[in-house]
RNA sequence: GCGCCCGUAGCUCAACCGGAUAGAGCAUCGGCCUUCUAAGCCGGCGGUUACAGGUUCGAUUCCUGUCGGGCGCGCCA
């Protein structure tokens, strides 16, 4: 049981003793340090419930709450706050236990459940850009922190492999046959640019791309293996970045959208039976009275083209369904650009409808907003160009290795490089699941990779000097007690004691920067620690103590900043 | 026209089913290194939470309206 969760139960115990079985008492971190580690707000409500005086009920409350060996002072306030105060005895205890334990006292959410993470989603006619950087982290992101807590992952790479412009590529890869494909696609995006003045100038040339259309539409084995061959490689480009980012997805989590081409006229057939198709237009379409159109009507969602052809929106039935049917999910989090969430309210709309996910499977659009330029546009080269993620990433590891250089020319190169990379590529990632993934974010390369504030950098660094601690502290008793005394200690143990709540709380609404936030905190907390409690000057069990905190922090910084997908150094 | 998101300190951002005196960092001003990495710590300054109403013991949070910004609305993804 977490620690919100343990203070949760027995305040309700408490409230249910003094009459209100149903109240919640509404339990939050204490808002100010003068009122104890935790506060209970939940009172006043359940009061006004029962039409009977707050403070009073606090007192019944309280009366009843049994915090023994748990908190060392429990006190009203206010109109009737209940403030809790953590027994020191119990938070050594805390971080004992994390500590013996393999997970850091991590336990598995209940109900385990099997969750499909779908994200980054590049379309591989093209190269990756800084439009799959938000969705490829924060959904990295998330995955890792549900799998942290016990869930049976999925993660899903939905790549963009099938459609016209795959008729124009495997055509134009055909002219280039002589060369070998992949140096033929070195640049990916440099190969689209020309294909794609082919078509544009060339009749003949765009006649043959349709007529590629046609045949990998129809399985011809010989633009199948053309097209298989020209999606190797750009997948080829994929995983480089991703390596690179840090980024956990492999090939094997890519699962295409040509991977249920086989399924869509099923779809529409499905739909048919259900009597939710109409045809308009000679396009079929599904009209849903949730949503408008500009005429005020019902909006026809279009499933099949009057040319035959398929929509992105069958596709992600055809997706929906198969997860629940063949991989029988419990969740699945699509991390998209909130730009479509409508069309994604639409589909989970369709799929409740045409049964294609059952009530009880959780569909959940993970929007975010646009990354900006300084000047609060969104972000492109000087020029006006689309910035080719990789390119972004060495930026990131150059300018890094500028500033390692500065800070700590002392470094050898080899060591510098390192550190630039953890660095730069930790504070492209920290700079963006640090924020609220609703909102449009201003990219700032001095911001994000500023030593001072909230940054990747601060973090690592706060690591390393746990870890130079270590270095130092020769022999010491891995089992030794902790105890807590002064009030930066005990500041630090209860913040440690909160990191299963955090990931809980991460994992069930899909915000990172929730962990961001609470890994700072416990930073902050450390350095202040760090300053006021010498830690390999003290003696005897003041000492061992102390090293115990260190190094359940350096523990929880790196599991944290691992789930972040962010790497810790030993120095730097 | 309909719908979604956003508006918090000079700047970048927080604020957990509505809670106590709205918090951090940057910038700025000041203090702390013969002592564990000063890439640090401590303190000061800085707010009509866009605006106007409403709900209530209590609103940045919920409701209504206005203004401002971004985005989406049938044969692209």
């Amino acid at each position: 049981m977490t620690l919100s969760q343990l203070l949760n139960q027995r305040l309700s115990a408490a409230l249910a003793a003094a009459g209100c079985p149903d109240a919640s008492p509404i339990l939050q971190t204490a808002s100010r340090a003068e009122f104890g580690d935790y506060q209970a707000n939940g009172i006043m409500a359940a009061a006004k419930a029962k039409k009977t005086n707050p403070r009073a009920l606090a007192e019944q409350v309280i009366a009843q709450l049994d915090l023994a060996g748990i908190a060392s002072k429990i006190e009203i306030a206010g109109p009737g706050f209940i403030n809790i105060h953590l027994d020191p005895a119990f938070l050594a205890g805390k971080v004992s236990a994390a500590l013996a334990s393999p997970s850091l006292g991590i336990e598995p959410q209940s109900p385990r459940q099997k969750v499909i993470v779908d994200y980054s989603s590049p379309n591989l006619a093209k190269e990756m850009h800084v439009g799959h950087l938000r969705s490829s982290i924060i959904g990295d992101a998330l995955v890792r922190v549900l799998a942290a807590i016990g869930h049976d992952t999925i993660r899903c790479n939905h790549v963009g492999d099938w459609g016209t412009q795959f008729g124009m590529l495997t055509a134009y890869l055909v002219e280039s046959e002589n060369q070998d494909a992949g140096l033929a696609l070195n640049d990916l995006e440099d190969f689209y640019r020309k294909a794609k003045i082919r078509f544009d100038e060339d009749a003949a040339f765009a006649d043959r791309a349709r007529d590629y259309v046609v045949r990998l539409q129809s399985g011809d084995a010989e633009v199948l293996a053309l097209w298989k061959q020209f999606v190797d490689v750009s997948l080829t480009h994929c995983e480089a970045v991703y390596r690179k980012l840090g980024v956990s997805l492999t090939r094997a989590d890519a699962r295409g959208e040509s991977a249920y081409n086989a399924d869509l006229p099923v779809i529409v057939r499905e739909l048919r039976e259900k009597g939710l198709l109409a045809e308009d237009d000679g396009a079929q379409v599904v009209f849903l009275e949730e949503f408008r159109n500009q005429d005020g009507d019902p909006m026809g969602v279009i499933i099949q083209k009057k040319d035959g052809g398929y929509l992105y929106t069958t596709t992600d039935l055809g997706a929906v369904r198969y997860r629940c049917r063949e991989l029988g999910v419990d969740r699945v989090l699509y991390v998209v650009d909130a730009r479509q969430s409508q069309h994604f309210q639409q589909v989970f709309t369709l799929c409740r409808k045409a049964g294609f996910a059952p009530e009880n499977v959780q569909l959940q659009h993970i929007g975010f907003g646009t990354m900006m330029g300084e000047d609060g546009k969104p972000f492109k080269t000087r020029s006006g160009g689309t910035v080719k993620l990789i390119e972004l990433l060495d930026e990131a590891e150059e300018r890094a290795f500028q500033l390692v250089s500065e800070k700590n020319p002392d470094l050898d190169d080899d060591a510098r490089r390192r550190v630039a990379l953890a660095v730069g590529i930790g504070a492209v990632k920290y700079a963006d699941l640090s924020k609220n993934r609703n909102s449009d974010y201003i990219f700032n390369w001095d911001q994000m990779l500023a030593f001072e504030g909230n940054t990747a950098p601060y973090l690592q660094y706060a690591y390393t000097r746990v870890a130079s601690l270590f270095r130092k502290a020769g022999e010491h008793d891995a089992n030794a007690p902790v105890q807590i005394d002064a009030a930066e200690e005990k500041a630090l143990a209860v913040a440690l004691a909160q990191f299963n709540d955090v990931l809980y709380h991460v994992a069930d609404e899909g915000y990172p920067h929730f962990l961001c936030q609470y890994l700072y905190q416990v930073s902050t907390l450390f350095m202040r620690f760090y300053e006021a409690c010498p830690v390999l000057k003290s003696e005897g069990a003041v000492r061992a103590s102390r090293l115990q905190l260190a190094r359940l922090t350096a523990a929880t910084l790196k599991t944290g900043l691992d789930l972040l997908g962010i790497e810790v150094l030993e120095a730097m």
